[in-house]
This record gives structure tokens, sequence and C-alpha cells, in this order.
DNA sequence: TATGAATGAGCCTTCATTCAT
DNA sequence: CATGAATGAAGGCTCATTCAT
């Protein structure tokens, strides 16, 4: 039956997930993924090819759930719109933060075997905010010679940056305290051009 | 002799930070490092008690040179001290890609036996910035209730981005161009209040 | 219904055969030799106890179909008779090539669990060889001091090296061909006495 | 050193030769090949690149020996040569019949990574013994249509045949003995023609 | 000061076998 | 009768570490 391999799987990546952002890929072993799973090690094997290719299926899990949460659909001008999808990072890293951790990790190591596919993942969240940057210059609302690309990438770091540092050191504070220093300082970026 | 061993000690540095921050530390054996520097396996040992130890020792070495960097003094008024800050952080990953990579990689990383002396090195650069947006505020060029020390840590993530990104994906662009954005988002931020 | 039973383990032995007289008994995997039956691995278990069962189930069942060449009715003298024989033995192994590569192969590997059905076998191919020449012996066509019993197995070894080269070396080759080599050699032997 | 490493080489191709004769290759495990060759498991690996290797090069080890006892100088005239040829061949197997019932096993087993170079070293054994028989045909001591090399490879199955046979089943008669037999159809088939 | 052959604990992986459907 | 997901014992292999030279 495809439903309870589907399940098998899923009970495998949310294991995986947590095991390996906290001691890393090479730390982690089949044997600790699977007993946490509470299914046999061979079951694994059965499921996946290998401990490749069940992390880079980990991460192709991952980039869905992230891509949901990136996609939901933003209303307004772009200047809120931009703000509002910030905060989607934000509390999505709260809220898958083993996750979070472990793309992270990845994105900047190349030779990887799954490197494209964070890479790729990494881009689609990117392009959000980059597209938005690009409906702002359109609109007179930043500069014309900003690179998009450049501040997309800056803005998504910036957010991602804090949100670890905020669940690994001062995880008690709510998504809003958080949130506000972000609002500030994107606020004085886009009012500056006026 | 104490300088032939110092050589061979920074032979084995170079070589395991480059292969390291490509492939992981997990994925790097050993034997790769020591035959990149150009020595037996037992060298290795001879020099360091372990890898654990080589490595703890590379983060150390990493920091100093990370150091040299930062604490560059810094002249004129906190404006502008803050944009030659985030210029030298953009400089040094420049230079020093393979180290800013590994880092990286070890930040969020918990667990780790060397995990407690990466986040102090990152405090220590951390904390120029958010000394710097101290004096902003008591200026009264920032508003008072920024917390300084999130704020900080989103400046320093957002350039640490950028520049990664640079490296990996345009390495052939000039730091002046990538700079040129930084500055203008900085300048954003800066503006906002007045 | 039996009948279906027992196509399906016709169809596993078949599949079996090939694989392992190709790859060797440990390199066969029961998946591999399912999936070339075309069935699912649980069938193989429900039509044998196991992998060991199901290879000595195959040997007996290649025994069989030697059995009925090597028995048909010799005719004649018998120095045409013996022609005949290694004719047919000759026969056997052109048409059944996989069965013959894999007795040969377990032959003389002492220490298997079926390494006594397959000596047994081989003995009576022999033993008709052997019948033979003392028949040969009597009459005074062979000397009296011949040990029939090592000249049947040269006899055997010696066809069986021929038709497996045969086979694997110049397929295309017809069969009287090679005969006809035999035929020689044994009309050399049988001539020598006189 | 060297002299160390091929020592150690030395023992595992002894060890190996033995246990894989016994009980095949698929079944016989790296470690017990350790064991008895008195070093590490992991001693294996730093002199091999794995199973198949050390498989690979016992048989060209194997090679080597058998081609030293096959080339030695043969006197007199080829049909003299050819019972000595014959009679080394079988001394050969008598010593050495573990790596025999191992050489033998692989013969015809395709499809493995060694099989080249059993079929390699086969070639040349039987070449030995076609090239007396060309000398004998040349001197028309043999029809002129005989196929040489069936009829070589016939010899030298027939040998083989015999030996395996006598060390299985009757170990303990002289090689006389049984040389008595393979000499007795060879003159046989040497008269024949005349 | 440096070397590299040897080690063995531990890991990834395979595969014969079981069993609920 | 047949299936295929799950199992776990067993084996191949890696690699940090040791030590005699």
């Amino acid at each position: 039956m495809t439903a309870r391999r589907e399940a098998t799987r899923r009970r495998l990546f949310e294991a995986a997930v947590t095991l390996i952002s906290e001691h890393g890929y090479g730390a982690t072993t089949v044997s600790q993924i699977a007993e946490r799973a509470g299914v046999a090690k061979g079951t694994v094997y059965y499921n996946f090819s290998g401990k490749t290719e069940l992390y880079t299926a980990l991460m192709e899990w991952g980039v869905s759930r992230l891509a949901e949460h990136m996609r939901a659909p933003v209303s307004g001008p772009p200047s809120t719109a931009l703000a509002e999808v910030l905060r989607a990072e934000l509390a999505f890293i709260g809220t898958h933060e083993a996750l979070a951790r472990l793309l992270v990790t990845e994105t900047w190591q190349t030779g990887q075997a799954w490197h494209a596919t964070v890479q790729q993942i990494r881009n689609e969240a990117i392009g959000v905010i980059s597209g938005l940057l690009d409906d702002l210059v359109a609109r007179g609302e930043l500069p014309e010679d900003l690179d998009t690309g450049v501040a997309g990438s800056a803005l998504f770091g910036m957010v991602l940056t804090v949100a670890l540092d905020w669940r690994t050191l001062q995880p008690e504070r709510p998504l809003e305290e958080i949130h506000a220093t972000v609002r500030a300082l994107l606020a004085g970026f886009l009012a500056a051009h006026r």
C-alpha cells in the first residue's frame, strides 16, 4: 500500500531533519534516524536508495514546505507585500527551525550531491523578494540603479540571520519583537529614496 | 626546529580550510588533508593530537585573521565608521572565502566541540556593529527603542549573505559593485529616522 | 490449482538457472530471480522454503533433464554406443548451456548443501561411460589393466570442457564440427590396443 | 617498507585461496580471510581496494604460479613433450589443489570482474598443448584436418577433470597411477594415425 | 621531525526471510 | 495463490588513530 510507505517516508524525514540539524550530516547515523522514526534500519534502505538519497529527498521535501509559506498570496502595495514576505520567512524559520538550520548549513557547501537542489530552493525564495523590489523600482519608490538581485539576497540573509539567532539565543522572545526590528530596518530602507 | 613545524602547521591549516569548506568536516578525511598539504598522514598526528584538535586550532587560526581585519581602527563619525566596518567584513570574506564558508557552516550547528569558539568570534564581530549602533542611538540618529543587538545581527548577516553569494555566484564582479548595494541599503536605514 | 503452481515453479527455475550460471549462486539474489520470473519476491517463499531449497530443487530438476538425455537407449556395439553417449553429452550441454555451467561450477565446490546431489548426478553420467569401457575391456578391445573409473572421468571431462568452450567461445559453430574432433580423439584411443 | 607489505599480501593470498576454494567466493568473508592470515580486517583494505580486487589479484598471482609450471622446458620429440606437459598439469593441480579448484569454478562463469584474467591464463596453458599438436600435425603424426584448438582444449580438460577427481575422491593414490591412465589414453590417440 | 603500514571500532549497505493483506 | 512493505543479522568498507622505524 502506498499510503503506508508514504507515512514511513514522512516519519523518516521528520526524524532526519532534527538529528542532522543538530549534529550535522556526517555525525548522524542511519541507525539513529531509523530508531528515532521507530522503524528498523533496513526500512530506510527499502524506502531510499541510501543515506545520500534520503538527504536529497529531505531537502526537496523541505523545499516544498518553504515554498508553501513564501508563495502565500501577498496583498496590498509592494512595500506592504515585502514586509509580509519577510514576516513569512521569519515565521517559517520559527516553526521549522531544524529545517532552516539545515538549509543554511548546506547553502554554501559546494560539492555536495544535493547542492543544486538547495541552491534552487533558495533562488526561488530570493526571487520573490527581488521581484517585489523590481516593482518598487518601477514605481519610482527605489532608485533605478539598485541591483535588486544583490539587494534581495541581502534582505533574505538579513532575516535568515536574525531568525536563527533568535531561535538559538533567545527562543523565548515573541516573533513580533523580532519582526519589529526587521520592519524598522526595512522601513528606513524604503523611506530613503523619497 | 620550530620554524619547520610552524610551516607544516600552516600548510595543514590551508589544506584543511579549503577541503572542509567544500565538502564539510565529516566528509573530509585526515588523509586528504595530509595529501593536499604534501605530508604523510602521521605528520598530522605529530603536529596535532587528532582531527578535532586540528579543527579547533584551525578555527582559532581563522579567528585571528578575522580579528585583524575587524579591529582595524575606524575613524570619523559612527555612521561612516559603520559603513567601513561592513566594508571590512565584505573584504575579509572576499579574501578568505573558504574560512568564511566554514565559519558560517558551523555557526548554527549546535552540539559540536568547537561551537563555543565559533560563537564567540561571531559575537565579537557583531559586537563591533552593535556598539556603533548604540553610539548612533545615543546621538539621536537612530530611534531609542531600536534593539541594537538584533539589528547588529541583521546587518552582519546581511553582509555575510551578500558576500558569500557574491563569491559563489558572481566572483568576477569587483568588490565595489557589491559594496554599493550594501551602502545604499545602509544609507536608507540611517536616513529614515531623520 | 496445482497447474498454476507448477508453472510458477518452472518459471522460477528457468530464471534462476540463467542468473546463477552467469553470476554465481552468491551474487544472485532472490529479488533478481523473482523479477526475472515475473513474480513478486514473496512468491518465491510461497513456492520454496528458502533460497537453498530453491537451489537444491533446481539441481534436481536439472538432473532429471540430464538423465533423460543420457539414458537414451544406445544400440550397437560398445564402441559405437560410447561415441553416441559422448555425442549425447555434447548435445545436452549445447541445449542446456546454463544448467551445465552451473553443474560444473558446483562440482568441485566442497562444503555446499547440494554438493552430494551434484556429485551423485555426475557419477551416474560417468558410470554410463565407465560401464561401456568395462564392456570393451571384457571384449578385449581395451587393455585389461585400464582403470575404467579414471578413464570414464577423463572422457566425461574432455567432452564437458570441449562443449563449454564451444558454447562460450565459438557458439556459431555447428555441433557436428565439434563432435568430429571428439570422435577423432576417441577413435584413436580405441584403435590403439588393436 | 615494501618488503613488509609484500609479505602481508602473500599471506592474504594464501589465506584466501584455501577459504574460497572450499566455500566459494560469496560465502567467504573478508573477516575470515584476515583472521586466517593473522592480520586485522582493515589490513585487507590497506593492501587491496576491496574484496573484488583481492580476488582479481589472487587470480593473477595464481596464474604466475601456473605459468612457471607449464613453461618448464620440454625436451625430446613433440609426442614425449606432450606427455610431459600433461604430467606437469597433473602435478600442478596435485600440489595447488585449492588454486585449481578456484580457477575451474570461475572459468565458465561469465560476467565476473576477473573473468578475462582467468580466461587468459587458461588460453596460455591450452596454447602450449595446441602448439605441440600443431607440431605433430606438421610431422605427419596426426591427421591434417585435426582442429588442434579444440583438441588442445579437450586434452587440457581431460587432465583437469581427472586431476580434480583424483584429489577429491581418491587423494591417497599416487600421481603415477593417475598419470598412467592419462598416458594410456594419450598413447592411443597418437598411435591411431599411423 | 616525519613516515606509512597496520589497526579495529563503527558505519553504510545488502539481502534472505517474515507477515499482514 | 500471491504480494510487497518491513525486518535485522551479517558483511563490506572507511577512517581516525597508533607505533615501529
